[in-house]
RNA sequence: GCGGGCGUGGCGGAAUUGGCAGACGCGCCGGACUCAAAAUCCGGUUCUGGCAACAGAGUGUCGGUUCGACCCCGACCGCCCGCACCA
């Protein structure tokens, strides 16, 4: 048997995280260490840290522990250096998985989604995240989208929730519509399948009213990335131009003209045709006398306007017969045609063609032989002889065959122009956006009900106060395609609020981006009676720094930029904008493994080699290593957080994972890193235990030895430099300090001298502190061990402070340069007066040798990094 | 096509933003301990020449500014991301 005496006092203790994790855990919940009010009445100052709730999938994945350790850090830190944090947690619970696992497997949504969630939530606890779990709420609680209807109802009555007969981009795989944002190059950003246009009566967000404020701005967000502002810029697309109409020779169908918009107005005298869209009422119109031009729109709604945009850059028109007159152009007459490049959704559904300036009106015209009249003349070119070949000119030049606009610039041109059209009341300038009013209905179960009621009478009416909230009903069918909530037998029949009469339930549901669009302002007040507690949501919001995925950032981060600014509108919160502070992550990626027939294999089946080779664990088989690329299910490259965590800990998932790289680039899971990060929490950890042994003598000593002062110059420097790198998101750089820290202390072991224990028990207190943010487990056990019978926790610590006098240099090193190259180095006192700094240069050897016989024209003398003697010849 | 970002050892990356390029980690090489291995500890590790001191080259390429450039300017090459018939 071996010896199992109680340890002595100089033998290590073995640190089993899986019994202490939890522990640690505990603790922090019985001492509420995370915990805050709605309505905080201490004075500190505030501090609102969130992370992007998670979709309740079941199991977190490597993105999460990502996401919500790098959140977790920023909370823990901001807490020590004195703020009040809130770092709360929920779950983004409605959409569409859990309608299909309902399908699938005969699991109702409701409890599919709540046993997830339940799975997850464990998961969350044992990373050790220092939340408000008080404040966990789930989109799909009554609780909440019951206050979300409430939101809606507000919308309608401000105008800014309205309905309307559209096309819609319909989704034929999930049976439902998507907004534009989330139709990804022509396919369902969910489903994949290719997006048809339908035309349905749908509930829309006035998104656009607040189009110029959310580019504007933009400007003021300093703290988010530039990618993401310029993203939203250029989805919300400004454009300055001209509205102008073209009136029809001869009005047909009840239309007498054509509505234009352009941002070339210069170039009208340029006109050689007009253009509509397929789905213009002009187009539908000739359709209905003219089978050519009926086949011809059949054949473009086939093809979808996105489908089109990838198959085929091919411009196809039909001629109508109908022809407009130019506003100018008094004696001409222009044909109009249907054109498949000509967007419905975009300015007024038609164009004017001007093929010389512009490059897709120039291969129409080309195609069905229209004429080309240049009326920009290029610099450097002659009227005579300037004609367009197969490239339109867009840039600069001057006015030709333009009548009043001759000789000006194009720019000139257009204020020129748009002043005469306005004279004459042929047209305006018009500014024009890009971004479209945000279609929100789903015809889905799994979603907040829209809350009104259609009455044949009274037409839409508001779901009134006390009727809310408007509950799903639970007893629902799966077993038809469509949704199910038109399909419940009793749910949707109701009596008409206003008058009585019999009426139908609103069936569809809101998009899931309505619910994450407000839920870090409910964050705030979770268990409020109302949406949000103003008091509480102008005490937190906005959310000082948030965190997710650069994958957000168009739909939900705009999205929530205008619920934000919709809510301030109808009163709820004082704030326009939600998030001060961005920043979005790197993925997680892995080596992916195949064998030689093409299945994929999890890291865990395969074996390495002596000679690096990767072979398959159960068959032995050679395993081809594929690219490092993100994480995913399909290329079975996932390492599963909740195995890592049992196998090596919380503390050492979240050390290797803000270790590895900066956490804006993307970071590769490797087997070796965490196993590195791992040997170095170990190390950390007998290094405190063998101080904890350690005897450190009744006093401070009144002197410190050489290396005692050294190792206490570290110390107090290492903070400086991890607090610099906390601020500044450079989390690696923070650990890089604390490996260095690490080393000092061990070098120290070796060093004798006054002082030294003291000092060595001051650096891995320290060491220990700074990195409680990232490892918080560990740094309350190591923590707890240097302070036997201590009741306090680190995690209630504030931030160390640096003394400023240890943490000064009492030497500098200068490297000396000979013409611009280095050539030694010397040891100088800080701040040395440059004479001193300048003669210690020159007599240093080397320097001494190559100045020898050289004549120094100039010295160069910057304070304690540099002196570079620029020699002549 | 338009917009944004990025190119540094075998790898991830650092460099106080114009002042010692390669911190720190991974990997690799060598050593100590061990019967042996693991673990741990110590040392080395940009390339070329040299026992060394040291010298030369070096941050995608070419050029420029500067006493001095990974950093600033110009041109180009490559990679990644977003948008894309937006009139």
């Amino acid at each position: 048997m071996p010896d199992t005496a109680s340890p002595a006092p100089n033998v290590h203790m073995r640190y089993d995280f899986a019994e202490a994790e939890p522990r640690w855990q505990r603790a922090w919940a019985e001492r509420n260490c995370f915990r805050v009010a709605d309505v905080p009445g201490d004075g500190r100052p505030k501090y609102y840290v969130l992370e992007m709730f998670p979709y309740p999938s079941g199991k977190i994945h490597m993105g999460h522990v990502r996401n919500y350790t790098l959140g977790d850090v920023l909370a823990r830190y901001k807490r020590a250096c004195g703020f009040s944090v809130l770092h709360p947690m929920g779950w983004d619970a409605f959409g569409l998985p859990a309608e299909n696992a309902a399908r699938e497997r005969g699991i109702h949504p409701a409890r599919w989604t709540y046993d997830n969630i339940a799975a997850m939530r464990a998961e969350l606890r044992r990373m050790g995240l220092s939340l408000d779990w008080e404040r966990e709420f789930a989109t799909c609680d009554i609780a909440y989208y019951g206050q979300q209807q409430k939101l809606f109802l507000a919308l309608l009555e401000a105008g800014l929730a309205y309905r309307k007969e559209s096309f819609v981009n319909w989704d034929p795989v999930d049976g439902t519509v998507l907004a534009n944002e989330q139709v990804i190059d022509g396919r369902g950003w969910r489903s994949g399948a290719p997006v048809e246009k339908r035309r349905l009566a749908q509930w829309f967000f006035r998104i656009t009213e607040f189009a110029p404020e959310l580019l504007a701005a933009l400007d003021g967000l300093e703290r988010w990335p530039e990618r993401v502002r310029t993203m939203q810029a250029k989805w919300i697309g400004r454009s300055e131009g001209a509205r102008l109409s073209f009136p029809l020779l001869t009005p047909a169908d009840g239309i007498d003209g054509i509505e234009v918009y352009t941002t070339r107005p210069d170039t009208l005298f340029g006109m050689s045709f007009l253009a509509l869209a397929p789905e213009h009422p002009l187009a539908a119109a000739v359709a209905t006398r003219d089978p050519g031009a009926e086949r011809f729109i059949a054949e473009c709604r086939r093809l979808g306007t996105s489908e089109a945009a990838i198959e085929a850059a091919e411009k196809q028109g039909y001629d109508t017969g109908l022809s407009v007159a130019h506003p100018f152009l008094k004696d001409e007459k222009f044909p109009v045609w249907i054109a498949n490049f000509v967007l419905t959704e975009y300015g007024t559904g038609a164009v004017f063609g001007c093929p010389a300036h512009d490059q897709r009106d120039l291969e129409f015209a080309r195609k069905y032989g229209l004429p080309v009249r240049p009326v920009v003349l290029p610099p450097d070119e002659s009227a005579a002889d300037f004609s367009v070949g197969c490239t339109a000119w867009v840039g600069p030049g001057t006015m030709i065959h333009s009548d009043f606009l001759d000789g000006l610039d194009p720019e000139s041109a257009k204020h020129r122009v748009v002043a005469e059209l306005e004279r004459i009341g042929a047209g305006r300038g018009e500014v024009n956006w890009r971004l479209r009013d945000w279609g929100v209905s789903r015809q889905r179960y799994w979603g907040c009900p829209i809350p009104v009621i259609h009455c044949a009478t009274c037409g839409v009416v508001p779901v009134p106060e006390r009727d809310l909230p408007v509950r799903l009903p639970e007893d629902v069918r799966f077993d038809r395609p469509g949704n199910p909530l038109a399909d419940h037998p009793t749910w949707k029949h109701v009596r008409c609020p206003a008058c009585g009469g019999a009426a139908e339930r609103e069936t569809d549901t809101l998009d899931t981006f309505v619910d994450s669009a407000w839920y870090f302002s409910r964050f705030c007040s979770p268990r409020a009676a109302d949406p949000l507690d103003r008091s509480a949501v102008g005490h937190w919001m906005p959310v000082d720094q948030y965190i997710g995925g650069i994958e957000h950032a168009i739909l939900h981060l705009l999205y929530a930029r205008f619920f934000t600014r919709a809510m301030q509108r109808t009163g709820f919160i004082g704030v326009a904008e939600p998030f001060a502070g961005l920043f979005t992550q790197g993925m997680v990626t892995h080596e992916s493994y195949r064998l030689a027939d093409g299945r994929w294999l999890y890291p865990e089946e395969i074996e390495r080699q002596v000679d690096g080779s990767v072979v398959e664990r159960a068959s032995g088989a050679p395993v081809i290593i594929g690219r490092i690329e993100a994480m995913s299910k399909s290329r079975r490259n996932t390492v599963d957080p909740g195995a890592i965590i049992a196998r090596y800990g919380a503390d050492t998932a979240r050390w290797f994972i803000l270790s590895d790289n900066p956490p804006e680039r993307d970071m590769e899971w490797t087997e070796a890193g965490v196993a590195g990060a791992h040997r170095f929490l170990q190390r950390v950890q007998r290094l405190a235990d063998s101080i904890a042994a350690a005897p450190t003598g009744a006093n401070v000593p009144i002197l410190f030895s050489r290396p005692a002062q050294a190792l206490r110059h570290r110390t107090h420097q290492t903070i400086l430099a991890v607090t610099a790198a906390l601020e500044d998101f450079a989390f690696n750089s923070a650990v890089a300090r604390l490996y260095e820290l690490a080393g000092a202390i061990g070098d120290a072991e070796r060093e004798e001298g006054e002082g030294l224990a003291v000092a060595r028990r001051e650096a891995i207190e320290i060491l220990v502190r700074l990195a409680a943010p990232m490892v918080p487990h560990l740094a309350e056990e190591l923590y707890a061990r240097l302070h036997p019978g201590t009741t306090s926790l680190v995690a209630e610590l504030p931030w160390p402070e640096a003394d400023p006098a240890l943490a000064a240099s009492d030497s500098v090193t200068i490297a000396v340069q000979v013409g611009g190259k280095l050539r030694g180095t010397i040891v100088m006192p800080p701040d040395s007066p440059e004479p001193e700094v300048v003669a210690a240069a020159a007599a240093e050897p080397n320097v001494a040798r190559l100045l020898a016989g050289r004549r120094v024209v100039r010295r160069i003398h910057v304070p304690n990094r540099i002196v570079n003697f620029v020699v002549a010849g």
